[in-house]
DNA sequence: ATAATCAGTGTAAGCGCTTACATTGAATTA
DNA sequence: TAATTCAATGTAAGCGCTTACACTGATTAT
């Protein structure tokens, strides 16, 4: 059966009989090559099943028409979607994008940008801002442009797009407050490494503190992205003496996981324990009762990292950062405290 | 502040004092270089923040340790759940994956399977079996081992690891009609271009025949995937008459939506209406009352798709087909009919 | 002491492609 | 009619890397 070589451009010109520019000008300038040799050439093209082989194109052409983007997990819905809407807008501007996941661990992160880059990404999509200063280092040497979402930035370096983590976990916090409640726990995501997750914790402690209030914040807890992890995490604060009276969780996942758990240990949400999430996922609206949260659009942010990448990667000039605002829906799982 | 320009093998051995070749071993196969010699090297490498470029070592090399994945969408987190364990199998293989999606468009996943092939992938992950016979065509001449996942395939032809998603959607209808229901419709996802789907309807159509029930199916209502499409089709379903008593759906989103949409129309789920989903997402555990469903083992999956695709790659001896079993998870959304 | 071996390194030929420049011949102009 | 222009195509030089082969000097075997 014969191994199967890869046609070259030189075997696509053998065939049209013309050479390997020609060739190589029916599939990047066509205009530049009158009607009847294109037409052979095209026909080559397809008999011979060619198509270019990228490698040889990077090298020669300099240009790659690619951007990476790497992602902590893709298990996580609202990179999913904030990515979807980020290749979109790319693939309409001819580019390709190329994905990767860190798992969170920046060593990998850095690894990822080195391949990405190897493979000739001309722009890089990030999430985040906290870094080692080596990788951000690297990347400007290595002159590679790119933006950090989900955050913004701190100070005035980089590129970023996304919102105040920490003020929007501060405003709902407040509404919290306002209701009345005066015990407030909260669930937060695992803030090692994760500037996001960190954030929202920051924003709903200083809330607190800002409110004063007599017992404060009485614990925080860490935990993992996944809904049961929610649901422990809620049955260990419910051993909490004072028990608090509502928990701010740093994501929907681990605030779904809450409810679950409430609901199997007998708690009515809201009449005993409210309960709050943040990002808005699909499934918030269709819980019982619906989920207070706080929703962050994704796709825009997606479109909006991906213009901005394409300005930065034209050397267009660009603003450092775009906030996404964001807003706190109310459901129905915050209520004022028992009384 | 002057262009920087990406160091090459060239820049690192004039740095460090030797040839390119005696670079480009310290990086391949460290081994055959003198321990002095490498020291020296690697310094260099380091100093100037040097990082081997994917095109010119694909290009000499003709080998690239790159596999790709064409899903139809990242926002599917079934698709996404099985790709990471997909990744992290093959990143143990020191194999990088570069995932791009279609939008369920075959001209699209053909585009894609072009892109990533001329990217230098030495094997693709496709999902399902059904797609243009002029692009599995393109794969067979160009020698691309690619396996598709999440179904099996037709006939002998390819490599798959997948489930039968006839066999257990028939299995699921058969468990739903020995509680008693005579009057099941169902809500299946978009079924063109799209044979999981397809088969899902078709094994509950099936099933729903083989026992040839008075009133049989009584309708079938596809929709995408999303809840509020869910909840709708259940809306629409619930206008027939005779009303159906069981409401099979395509998966577990669709059935999620329509639960919710049973709750806002005031019935009990399962006491006046019995509903089914497919997939097991982690969600389905947490609603109220939790979702009977089909479990997929979608990591195990994506494990066994990277093993088998490796094989493939290094010409291993490979089984044609790698099923997945499947089971029916009962929770409280199956009960039976009302009197 | 000489020959054989071998580890460590260098030399140089491409890999498949793009593109600056050279060539050709037809159309245009003087 | 000769000179000029220009569109269409060809020629060939790399892009950054790997690797077969050549070379060198030290170690080992004879």
């Amino acid at each position: 059966m014969g191994e199967y070589l890869r046609p070259t451009l030189d075997d696509v010109a053998r065939a049209a009989g013309v050479s390997t520019a020609t060739v190589s000008r029916c599939l990047n300038a066509p205009e530049r090559v009158i009607a009847p040799t294109r037409e052979r050439v095209m026909a080559a093209v397809t008999a011979l099943g060619y198509t270019p082989d990228f490698g040889g194109r990077a090298l020669a052409s300099r240009r790659t028409n690619t951007v990476g983007a790497i992602i902590p997990t893709m298990e996580n819905a609202i990179f999913a979607r904030g990515l979807q809407s980020f290749q979109e807008a790319l693939s309409k501007a001819g580019k390709t994008l190329l994905v990767a996941s860190s798992g969170y661990d920046p060593a990998r992160e850095r690894a990822q940008m080195e391949a990405l880059i190897g493979r000739g990404a001309d722009g890089l999509l990030l999430i985040g801002s906290a870094r080692p200063e080596s990788s951000v280092e690297y990347l400007r040497r290595r002159g590679v442009p790119y933006v950090g979402a989900w955050n913004l930035g701190p100070g005035s370096d980089g590129f970023f797009v996304g919102f105040d983590n920490a003020a929007a976990a501060s405003e709902l916090t407040a509404r919290v407050i306002a209701r009345g409640h005066r015990r407030i726990a909260m669930i937060g995501g695992i803030s090692e490494m994760n500037d996001r997750a960190a954030a929202r914790i920051a924003g709903v402690r200083n809330a607190v503190e800002t409110a004063m209030l007599d017992g404060g914040l009485i614990d925080v807890i860490e935990a993992p992205y996944a809904f049961h992890d929610g649901a422990e995490a809620f049955a260990r604060l419910m051993e909490r003496t004072p028990r608090p009276t509502a928990v701010i969780c740093g994501n929907d996942v681990l605030a779904i996981g809450a409810m679950q758990r409430a609901r199997e240990m007998g708690l009515n949400v809201p009449e005993d324990i409210s309960i709050t999430g943040f990002d808005d996922i699909d499934i918030s609206e269709m819980v019982n009762p619906g989920l207070t949260t706080v929703r962050v659009p994704h796709r825009r942010m997606g479109e909006a990292a991906a213009e901005m990448l394409l300005k930065l990667i034209n050397k267009e000039p660009v603003e450092r950062q775009i906030e996404i605002s964001t807003s706190i829906i109310e459901r129905g799982t915050l209520g004022p405290p028992p009384s």
